[in-house]
DNA sequence: CAACCACTTTACGTTAACGTCAACGTCGTC
DNA sequence: GACGACGTTGACGTTAACGTAAAGTGGTTG
């Protein structure tokens, strides 16, 4: 788990056009982020993505990039695809949302802002145990060296 | 997954006694870290704790409890539980550990550094998005509320 | 046209990380 | 001495997130 670092393909270097007509094909999008097309297909399944259907084959539009992108980001932070989803879904159905939807999300938000602040501080834990077993780790390799 | 925020009891808060003799049930422990006695027992068999034995009935000491610390702050950052007995072995094998051994530690310390680095990427960008979301959000109640 | 892709669906298999019983031993106490 | 709280060892069950294999479709290329 946790490696994959050529990933995260953002070509925004264009002269910023008003729509990119640009479509990817389950396999193109499968190796750009370096994941199985069963993988993108799962994610359809389980409600992360509604690619377009060209006859039998799916089409996937900048959107639908771009939330696997986000997808795959959440997983990395831990958060399970429901989780994902679960947002997503909210997001999706936010322009028409009632009072009581919206409110729900905003807790669902401020509960994954704790979630990363929590992991921050993890992290930093973290980087110093890590610091202090290299620093040991070293200090034995240099008595070895003699 | 990604709970409690009442864990990590730290009472260092002793006149720093030599040596603290304090010792622990698997149900003190249990409840300390919000975990179940089953979850404790699992990570013993799979290599993570080694508790002493008084007949049956096991013992945590301190080292036990940080260790199991140690554990689920490395779950809560994504890491197998294989992937923190590798290190944690390797820790307690560095004192007479050879030279390939320690490199290949210093080696996997790396990449978990790595991996740290990214996760805090992944934390600023995935705090972006939420960000942007709640204001949306806050947006439309807006409008709801008149 | 045959061969070869890349894509599709269906369905069963797998792994990690526990949960959930059952069946039993050992205290303290009422 | 029965009862409840806590501990123990099996052993089987469960869930998430895919892997993998089988069998078929549709385009293009030598």
């Amino acid at each position: 788990m946790m490696n994959a670092s050529k990933a995260d393909p953002t070509p925004t270097a264009n002269g910023s056009l008003p729509t990119q007509r640009r479509t990817y094909s389950i396999g193109e999008l499968a190796r750009m982020f370096e994941v199985t097309p069963r993988t993108i297909r799962f994610y359809e399944q389980e409600g992360l993505l509604a690619p377009e259907r060209r006859g039998q084959t799916r089409i996937y539009h900048e959107k639908d990039r771009v939330r696997l992108k986000l997808t795959l980001r959440g997983k990395r932070l831990g958060f399970s695809l429901a989780e994902i989803r679960e947002v997503i879904e909210m997001y999706d159905a936010m322009p028409d949302g009632n009072a009581r939807q919206l409110k729900r999300l905003l807790e669902i938000l401020a509960d994954k802002r704790n979630n990363m602040e929590r992991q921050l501080e993890d992290i930093r834990l973290m980087q110093r145990e890590l610091d202090d077993v290299e620093m040991r780790a070293r200090e034995v390799l240099e008595r070895l060296d003699h």
